[in-house]
DNA sequence: CGACCGATCGTCT
DNA sequence: GACGATCGGTCGA
């Protein structure tokens, strides 16, 4: 178990670091407990020249501020007035690049991740979506601006590797008012994981 | 299964 | 004052 180093973050494409997320075990350390998951749905935000991005065209507000701050820190914002959405910070200061986990598979402390998210039983939808993996983990707005080489917060590689032909690319989620972007295949999967969040895909195969 | 709907509030115009 | 990088429930086919 690795945490992921700054130059993990602070490389320039955003694709490639997304695509590497997968399979990494993102952890949370809160008050003693300790909770994680395998991340298996990654969406990249590619800053200033992407109209799905909270960055888009340099906007630069109190809440996208962190965006342009250095790779390896958290933005944590809210949608919906509901749920948390938890980004991973990309690239070098001055780029706003930006990584959701929409997904994860869960691995410690699901007694602590169920009674968050006041299920009763483990199912899929524990760590489904981008809201859920936060609540699950215990991510809250507040912890926008976290290093990801804290302890209480972080992202490691245990050695797991995610097959290659098992990564798909498709067009990010909730993003229509992007125009043409909306199109661009900037989500990241593990096909047939079952946390991975939105209709199954059919990929067509040969059997 | 798909379509729709309400919840709920910080952020930006 | 409008609007979400969502979720879970309900309703009808």
């Amino acid at each position: 178990m690795k945490k992921l180093d700054q130059h993990f973050y602070n490389r320039i494409d955003v694709l490639r670091i997304a695509r590497e997320l997968l399979g990494k075990v993102i952890v949370t350390s809160f008050e003693g407990q300790v909770t994680s998951g395998r991340i298996v749905e990654t969406e990249a935000y590619a800053g200033e020249g992407d109209r799905a991005s909270h960055a888009w065209g340099g906007r630069r507000t109190n809440r996208t501020e962190v965006m342009y701050g250095v790779g390896g820190i958290a933005y944590v914002y809210l949608c919906y007035g509901i749920h948390q959405m938890f980004n991973v910070v990309t690239n070098q200061l001055g780029i706003p690049h930006a990584i959701l986990v929409r997904a994860a598979e869960p691995l410690e402390g699901i007694d602590v991740m169920l009674q968050r998210t006041g299920k009763k039983q483990l199912d899929n939808t524990l760590t489904k979506g981008p809201g859920n993996v936060a609540k699950a983990l215990g991510i809250f707005t507040r912890h926008t601006g976290f290093s990801l080489q804290s302890d209480e917060l972080f992202i490691a590689d245990d050695g797991f590797k995610v097959k290659k032909n098992d990564i798909v690319a498709t067009p990010r989620i909730g993003v229509d008012y992007a125009g043409d972007d909306a199109a661009l295949p900037y989500r990241f999967i593990v096909h047939g994981n079952p946390y991975v969040s939105g209709k199954k895909i059919n990929l067509h195969r040969d059997n």
